[in-house]
DNA sequence: CCGTGGAAATTGGTCATACCAATCTGGTAC
DNA sequence: GTACCAGATTGGTATGACCAATTTCCACGG
């Protein structure tokens, strides 16, 4: 995927960096001025990044004195591990785990509330996208992005835009798992079924239906990566 | 508030300069130095402003060519908000409403899986939290931040440390609004029993009663604020 | 030996300047 | 009307310098 944002690059060793020397939160960590020396760049990229850093509360700059290691783990911002995923530093099993449960348990929420306030325009913007996605099929393509619109679309069928925003970003973070996905299970027609079966509980606003539809199809996803974390067990490097 | 960021002071200026100016998605933001010039500042304290921005997907910069304002309603992040929250720049009611709805929807998630997978220890850390809370009472202080800290030790004892983040995220966003909220409404023992209520139903496992609690315990928050937003309309200042 | 005070080094916060390379703009020549 | 080229603009980056507060460390005094 490799981010566009230019503070990435610096970001992308720092990382790594910090996950190399153990440290801990509350740990200081070198200087600016000795960052800087380190990885070859001026000190403004460093700042650059240390504030990324800092808004995703994974540092905590004290004026004076240094920049310290916070408890990311607990505390830190999800947007960090957007970012994480973004520049291509692996995830590790737990928490792409995690990832998939919250996300699935937002979808569920997602469609049932969908059911109840879905307008027209949503079911058309629906319909839009299954056409879409057939027309793709049958020219034998890949359904990563469109199967991303699809449930983006039945999110914002709840209209609550920061329900759609914390969505987007689960989308963001597992962008590349799901590319592999669907070139390696060969589940996209499957994958279509299950979006017009969704689309017709929606329309019908038969929410245990659609609720029972979604939980089957995230079904796939879990237990394929399941699998997958359980056999190799190796650090996830999708994103 | 105040977010101790340094980054903070130009973004606080930067944020209600693009609303005044009425900028959408696609438009371009002055460049680097016509925003240094015209806020006082550094080239530098621009671009770790902008960084942040981009970081928080507000947005994107473009080489040689300049700064745009990305569709931030829709797929901004929920970091967004809570940065924005942080520095005083009020929320809109519809945002607030969404935000209360969404935390809602989490909690209501989180106290059913917790009634499911909680170990002993986590009853101990919600029975520590609960006696300091009576001990707080009783010497008639405020419930804000024990408040906060047991609903998060509900979502702990989840053991999912990404639905943590998340939930830890709202609870930044939302830290000036409970303070006002208990400060009100006087609600600070009211609470405190649906708490102990809540600690015994996870104790039991029973999840029904659980959620029916924790239901009932955000209904009066709920409620409380869409009386407030309902009655004034006005922005919402307390992040 | 302890601790106490203060000077020096360190560190984040900030600004000014300078270059580069890619993009954008405007006008000119065809 | 169009194709093209040169100059202005813009983000990306490094360097150097200064400030104020913190931190460190050593000398001095008890």
């Amino acid at each position: 995927m490799a981010s566009t944002e230019p503070s990435a690059g610096l970001i992308q060793r720092l990382l790594p960096y910090i996950h190399e020397r153990r440290l801990a939160p509350g740990d200081r960590l070198p200087s600016e001025r000795d960052l800087a020396e380190r990885f070859g760049v001026g000190r403004g990229a460093v700042r650059e990044a240390i504030a990324v850093l800092e808004t995703l509360r994974m540092v905590e700059r004290r004026p004076n004195s240094g920049i310290y290691l916070r408890p990311v783990e607990s505390e830190g911002s999800v947007e960090a591990l957007v970012l994480q995923a973004g520049i291509g530093v692996p995830l590790s099993p737990a928490e792409v785990r995690e990832i998939v449960e919250l996300r699935s348990l937002l979808e569920v929420q997602a469609i049932a509330l969908a059911c109840e306030r879905r307008e027209a325009a949503h079911l058309a913007q629906l319909d839009g996208i299954l056409a879409e996605s057939e027309r793709l099929l049958a020219a034998g393509g890949t359904l990563t992005d469109l199967d991303a619109a699809f449930h983006l679309a039945v999110v914002e069928a709840v209209g609550n835009r920061v329900f759609l925003r914390l969505v987007n970003a689960f989308y963001l973070l597992s962008r590349q798992r799901r590319q592999r996905f669907f070139a390696e299970s060969g589940q996209s027609a499957a994958s279509h079924a299950q979006h017009v079966a969704m689309r017709d509980a929606i329309a019908a606003r038969e929410a245990d239906r659609a609720v029972a539809l979604m939980r089957r199809h995230l079904k796939g996803v879990e237990s394929h990566w399941m699998v997958l974390l359980g056999r190799d067990g190796q650090p996830d490097r999708s994103g």
